[in-house]
RNA sequence: GCCGAGGUGGCGGAAUGGUAGACGCAGCGGACUCAAAAUCCGCCGGGAUCAAACCUGUGGGGGUUCGAGUCCCCCCCUCGGCACCA
């Protein structure tokens, strides 16, 4: 007999919602904890990678109330994007429709997995109550000079019609969301300076002890911390000179050539002044090498392209004349757009000269060895050593000669030591109709107006007509772009570019804390209290996007002053849940090997589904779907209900009191009580220190073996009966909420489980009565038996010695040491 | 190239330096049944053997240790991130 899930389910879904179960408030008397899980886009429906988030993200939330905490676990939906206007053109609707009507269903889903939210608290960023704090945050970014517009060559997406963060250009150069190759465009375009913050996103790192190591060091590259030397080159002849940047100041002795990137500004003033020909020349070498895609360039395999410009630079440190090339390896955005060629100690350098002919100069060698041979050189000597070929500085070790060269560059006013990062400034314009109107408008007159605070939120116009052709839907809305100046009256033209849908993911989880807030975007007393959140739980795909995003927002609002300035990190620990595999790849649509959620929980029930998913492996790691684990999970389940089902009269009858280990007399009545409280005691430690929720279950289903295979016959037996079972009900509810919750009630259980207290494993019933104990010559296991517990290790040793059996084993044989560990064994070292 | 995670039965996965393979899936044998399903019981890394003792086994090679899946060194492979970053 299968119990009935389709009943049960909706039951316990519907008592915990009248009864407010999961309505929690700021509440000082208990400890807090604040359980946030990434939010869904409405795409339509649950995948079976949510379906593991949010199994694990109730999972804590669960437990954590029976174990005493105020828990805060709320849910909303990251409602702007592009696939909406995709799906309004498709469906022939608006995405302000088809975003609703999502919702609705996921929010169905979302119950039918019976997952604990207080939905009064839902967010959904596509709301003017949402999306005016996107505004809000903007404006006072921009007064602050954190949001600033600029002209830029930046990321174009062709397919999604709109411009790129360089955090959502992944793998090769491709859009994070569509995978077709960026190109680079020229644009007037908003950014955020979260490059003021790169330093303490960095340093910030070595706080976050929660967090996974892979996802620190992913954030570690991508914000790319370098210390180096800003310093300017003369240009022999004219009155120009440029910037180059290094981290290898020492080695300025070794400067053979320079080079610019073919985007710098300095190629059209060098262009100017050359002849005719050579202009010519110069400039179809820069048009040629910056219409290059990032593909094309690294494709080449490292084989470099260089023009020389025919100038000459001058080195300030010896005066030594240098040409001056193009190259295709100078990146525009990162330091300044040039270098100094040191070919000598800079592999690259070392591949550019050797194709075009330039010269070497060894400026570091090994110490005790003399300076190379430039001429026999292979490859570039990039590590440490000793300068020389340097004047007054020869002889001094790199670091030495780093920090004194460094030095005597800021004396002289050469240049000045400064921080370089990787991390570049977030353009968070998109050319798209589904998101955050961004609040500014055009002035002839003005310029560039900001909107004021009353004047939010700037609504999106509901009417606009969303193109076949997948434009800015905005651009055909003039009643809605056409407005007044805020500052002088005159006509003017609102901004019809949208922030990126990250702006509403950086600061969600503030809002879930004060549902409805009108005067700020969150009350500062809710974050006080549930700030940080204790563990986020998400997928590991938003290491460099999101998760930066939302770290860089929380400084930034902890510097407004709407939390405390030491509230500067949002997520405490962080769990990057692994993928769900099948058939050896990722579950995509694209490869067809998706496994419909809905499908699982109407087939088996949401309590097998989540059971399933939290038994498979650890949430850490991938998850191999298993159709045939399901069935397995759900026999468990079955095997739970009958055990507690078919002896619902004897259970209710045996009555709650607890008979202690010291009132229990026969071995099996003692067997079961060890096993009861040895299983409590190890499932809490598998949820609370280890998260190893696999464990947790595989010790549930021994407790419910156990308790199958116990032959119950008297009072005693069936007292101890019914604390197996309660205790089993108790640890599993996380799990499988529905299914205890019915069996509890079947059996008498007082209250509910979802606001029941967690069982303590009582400290005499996980004392054993005996040990094994193993005996090991030379090391390897020979023979195992029984032994009374604490035998320290004399007594232990000489009982085992006593032993026939072990007298026989080392009988001829010179006894060299005897090893025992109390408990455990005895190793018996012979010859 | 740099950084990170990982490599254990047929499979998913367990093992504070101390009995490798918990728990589950699959498989095999049996009970129940007219039969099947469900359920229950037993076996289940490999080798050898009537059986037991035994030998062997955690990607490969060394090392530390009475004892290594676990610690150290070298190497191989898989996955993920970054990458002409000056």
């Amino acid at each position: 007999m299968a119990y009935d899930f389709r009943a049960i389910e909706p039951k316990w879904q519907k008592k915990w919602e009248e009864a407010g179960s999961f309505h929690v408030e700021t509440d000082d008397g208990r400890p807090k904890y604040y359980c946030l899980e990434m939010f869904p886009y409405p795409s339509g429906a649950l995948h079976m990678g949510h379906l593991r988030n949010y199994s694990i993200g109730d999972l804590t939330a669960r437990f954590l109330r029976m174990n005493g905490y105020n828990v805060m676990y709320p849910m909303g939906f990251d409602s702007f994007g592009m696939p909406a206007e995709n799906a309004a053109i498709k469906m022939k609707t608006h995405p302000a429709v088809w975003t609703t009507k999502n919702i609705g269903h996921m929010i169905d889903q979302l119950k039918s997995m019976g997952c604990s939210y207080d939905w009064r608290r839902i967010v959904k960023t596509f709301q003017p109550d949402y999306y005016r704090w996107n505004q809000w945050f903007f404006l006072q970014m921009l007064e602050r000079g954190l949001a600033y517009r600029k002209h830029a060559p930046v990321n174009w997406c062709e397919t999604c019609g709109t411009v790129l963060a360089n955090e959502q250009v992944i793998g090769d150069g491709v859009c994070w969301r569509c995978g077709v190759p960026v190109v680079k465009r020229g644009l007037d375009q908003w950014f955020l300076r979260i490059t003021d913050y790169a330093d303490e996103l960095l340093e910030y790192l070595d706080k976050l002890t929660g967090w996974p190591e892979r996802v620190l060091t992913m954030q570690r590259n991508w914000i790319g911390r370098s210390e180096g030397v800003r310093f300017n080159i003369e240009i022999a002849d004219t009155d120009i000179s440029l910037e180059a940047f290094t981290t290898r100041i020492d080695t300025i002795f070794g400067i053979t050539f320079v080079a610019i990137a073919a985007e710098h500004p300095i190629v059209n003033v060098l262009a100017s002044r050359s002849g005719e020909a050579k202009r010519e020349e110069i400039l179809d070498f820069a048009a040629r090498m910056s219409q290059r895609s990032a593909i094309e360039r690294t494709a080449a395999g490292g084989d470099k392209m260089g023009m020389d410009t025919g100038f000459e630079a001058i080195n300030p440190v010896n005066g030594a004349h240098v040409p001056v090339w193009i190259a295709d390896y100078i990146l525009m955005d990162y330091g300044t757009g040039a270098i100094m060629g040191v070919p000598a100690h800079d592999q690259r350098d070392f591949d550019f000269v050797r194709k075009f002919g330039l010269g070497v100069i060894p400026v570091v060698r090994r110490e005790g060895e003399p300076i190379p041979d430039p001429d026999r050189m292979t490859e570039a000597a990039e590590s440490d050593g000793v300068s020389c070929n340097s004047g007054e500085f020869d002889g001094l070790r790199t670091p030495v000669a780093i920090e004194r060269i460094g030095k005597r560059f800021e004396e002289k006013g050469w240049g000045k030591r400064e921080t370089q990062y990787r991390l570049r400034d977030w353009l968070i314009s998109r050319q798209r109709y589904w998101g955050t109107p961004i609040p500014v408008v055009y002035c002839d007159k003005c310029g560039i107006v900001p909107l004021s605070e009353k004047d939010l939120p700037v609504e999106l116009p509901l009417d606009a007509k969303i193109p076949e052709n997948g434009g800015n839907a905005l651009l055909g809305c003039p009643d809605w772009i056409n407005t007044t100046c805020p500052k002088c009256g005159g006509p003017a033209k609102r901004e019809t570019d949208t922030m990126d849908t990250f702006i509403c993911s950086s600061w969600y989880f503030f809002r879930y804390l004060s549902p409805g807030s009108d005067g700020a975007p969150f009350r500062r007393e809710d974050a006080e209290y549930w700030m940080p959140a204790d563990l986020y739980i998400g997928g590991i795909e938003h290491a460099c996007l999101h998760l930066i995003y939302a770290r860089f927002f929380t400084k930034m609002i902890s510097d407004l002053g709407l939390i405390p300035h030491d509230m500067r990190e949002p997520f405490t620990g962080l769990l990057t849940q692994g993928m769900v595999i099948k058939d050896g790849a990722k579950m995509s649509k694209s490869l067809g090997n998706v496994v419909d959620p809905d499908e699982i929980i109407k087939k088996y029930g949401a309590d097998t589904a989540r059971l399933f998913i939290l038994f498979a492996s650890p949430p850490d790691r991938s998850l191999d779907w298993s159709d045939k684990g399901v069935e397995g999970a759900n026999r468990f389940l079955n095997r739970v209900f009958r055990l507690a089902y078919d002896r619902s009269g004897q259970l209710r009858d045996a009555g709650k009191k607890r008979i202690p280990m010291g009132g229990l007399a026969s071995d099996s009545q003692r067997g079961l009580k060890r096993l009861i409280h040895s299983t409590i005691d190890r499932v809490t430690r598998d949820i609370r220190d280890e998260r190893q929720l696999n464990t947790a279950v595989a010790r549930l289903m021994e407790l419910c073996n156990g308790l199958v295979t116990y032959n119950a016959q008297d009072a005693t037996d069936w007292a101890l009966f019914r604390e197996g079972v309660e205790s089993l009900l108790l640890c599993l509810s996380p799990f499988c909420p529905h299914v205890c919750e019915e069996l509890w009630e079947t059996i008498g259980g007082d209250g509910i489980l979802a606001s029941a207290s967690w069982p303590k494993a009582e400290g005499d019933a996980l004392k054993v009565d005996r040990v094994s104990v193993v005996l090991q010559i030379n090391g390897k296991l020979r023979e195992q038996f029984e032994m009374p517990p604490g035998l320290d290790k004399d007594e232990l040793v000489s009982r085992v010695m006593e032993r026939e059996a072990t007298k026989a084993r080392v009988e001829g044989k010179e006894i060299i040491k005897v090893i025992a560990v109390p408990d455990k064994l005895v190793n018996i070292v012979v010859k």
